[in-house]
DNA sequence: CATGAATGAGCCTTCATTCAT
DNA sequence: TATGAATGAAGGCTCATTCAT
């Protein structure tokens, strides 16, 4: 009985503990996102750091190693949400290669913009991570393109999308149009929206898909007035 | 008689030291592009620098008058290359927009890739720059654009791409899988060289540009095998 | 009735919290004896002496106020040590003065074995202790020397040792030569085992005091093979 | 010829830079032997040492690497003179193994005096240095102690040492003396004068080594007041 | 009593920039 | 011109100490 009363005082004292890591976690990650990305990690101090995140800098230090594992920490969440966001989009589409693509095209350039600063880190700082660290964000990246391979080429085996087409690049550039959005961000941003933005490039890539005998079939994506 | 000499004498030591100017400048702007775009500017110290170019701390900054300038100058060579490229590759074309488009994507995806590293401090080092500067450079890199923008738009005006494209955006596109061959170079090594790269690219581009009924005028640069 | 029960429960309570503070506080030290020796005050930190005790840093707080005072308990402890062993050998040894100080110098020899470790930290933190508390410590052991110097002169007054002999550095000397054992140990260790470096430092210390006519007298502690 | 006058100005430029780094070295290292000594290596920071030697915290690592180099260069310092000072001095003490001792000996304390501070960082700092270093440093020290060893043999062997002495113990003791003059030097100053202390240790020392046969021959350093 | 999260001063080190030679 | 010694501000990181729980 006071063994269970101690486990519980246990269980909730270790509750507590974790929920306020991961409160600090997040704080300090936000922090770290916003002004690493702005102004790339190294011309951020990590009192500037500290200071945006309302924490000491000590504080930091417990819960990251060191700047380079915050900044490992960052880009590895926009992997993650990319991860979680992308194949979901896809499956949501239901079962038409053209209308998964645009979704999953879409779910990305969301997730690229929900993340604009982070995600230009990774086209920043691959010194500033230790080689393997920045190995192994490579591989997560490339794993990101997946999804969207893997509908293109359901869509050439469907034959709505054209067989001459080389999926692997195909899908490798929808993801660099969606990383445009965060890396040509101060172009784009007085002239498009994000909306206007995704419609546009996704006709545009889907004209270089679709076989022209079922263009017909999706007005709503190809015409762009 | 002596004056004249003198002035002799003086052109000369102007010539040899404008010379000597040029040279110096040459050198260390080619140690710097070189050091920089590989560890960023940020990592590189003056010292290496100078030590790269063969050259002491102190002649730096009597012929760049800090590490921003130099930055800057490094980056402006780029740019300065592709707007004398891209454009004369186009006329080099002839008057087939279909050719001429093509040829200008051939020619900014070489530059780029002869810039590799030095294309990569765009992205990088934008606050590192001044502010000013760096919106000097965004402006100069927009221009890389428009030689490309008015050969869609000529491809349009002459029926032979699709009048529904949005010729702006296709454009960048092209500029941005120009860049994404220095961006993902670690991924595209591996798989693709140049030219292959950009064969496969010309032959996506021009798939969402070219109207259907044309497209068997140019089997060389849609049939990728 | 109520308060005598009160007092009984009290002074268990106190009992009780005494012992733990007991345990407690040789718990603390003796975890910082084992960490400061080994590798100075200096480069432990309190959390690692937490860990090595198995106690929460704030805990140490609570028995000692800083790390200076915990530094200052565990150099007391081997001045405690000292001053317990060493007269107590030099009584256990007889009433000739030869053998009470062999017997002195070898309990001297031992405890500094014993607390190796810490005995070095004497002469490394002169700076991290206070000035004060570094000249309460050093009276302590400018005291340690005394029982080795009473049976100098007592030896002197009865005339088995030499009357030219400065007492008081003979007896410096003795102080000096059995901490050599934990200054000089990462030598001695490769040479001599505790008890040979003892019997030859005693024969050469009494080498140096015995008056020629008596030496035949100590043949178990002048003669060494 | 102007070859020749190019070598010679490159010559003396040489000459004025190795010069000023000499300097600048002395420099250093007296402010770092003095401070280090006195506080320990961790308890003085870089500033206060380029504040103690009026030169800027960067300079420091210009001359020395880091702090560990500047604190191995201090003891290294003590050790070179120890090296030259001694064999020097048994040399000028003529042919007899006695006042070749006292010779060596006193000598070697007069160099710990000279270094006092510096002599009790080789006590000090064995952690402080790298591991390797610190084999270095302890090799280098046990090489001092080899002249005194050699003379006291070569009493043994002339017979005016007796023989059934330690000899190399010996030496060590003696150079623990020395040492002691530095260690103590907090009980000494109050008591003794640098030579008091070596006239009476070489008495003690001596005593313990010479021949009851011999010992009249040196009234000089056997016969204290 | 006991814990350990949080703080922030201070340390070592680097490096852009200057300036005497 | 050209050099590189010298400066000192600033950054990453540690750790003694405190205090809410």
């Amino acid at each position: 009985m006071s063994s269970d009363a101690l486990t519980v005082a246990e269980e909730a004292h270790e509750a507590v503990r974790s929920a306020r890591n991961s409160v600090r976690t997040r704080q300090i990650l936000r922090a770290a996102a916003r002004l690493m990305a702005r102004d790339g990690s190294d011309a951020v101090s990590m009192q500037a750091l500290a200071d945006e995140a309302s924490v000491s800098v000590g504080l930091i230090y417990r819960y990251f190693g060191n700047k380079q594992d915050l900044l490992h920490a960052v880009i590895a969440e926009v992997l993650d949400d990319l991860a979680a966001r992308v194949p979901a989009a896809i499956e949501a589409a239901g079962a038409d290669p053209v209308r998964r693509l645009a979704g999953g095209f879409r779910a990305y350039c969301e997730a690229i913009a929900d993340h604009r600063h982070a995600a230009l880190l990774t086209y920043r700082e691959s010194k500033a991570l230790g080689v393997e660290a920045s190995e192994r964000l490579k591989k997560r990246e490339t794993a990101t393109v997946l999804p969207l391979l893997h509908t293109v080429e359901q869509g050439v085996a469907e034959g709505v999308f054209a067989a001459g087409v080389h999926a692997e690049l195909v899908a490798l550039d929808l993801v660099m149009l969606a990383h445009a959005w965060a890396l040509k961000h101060w172009y784009f941003e007085a002239h498009y929206d994000l909306d206007t933005y995704i419609a546009r490039q996704t006709a545009i890539g889907l004209g270089a898909l679709i076989v022209p005998e079922r263009r017909a079939d999706y007005p709503d994506l190809l015409d762009i007035r």
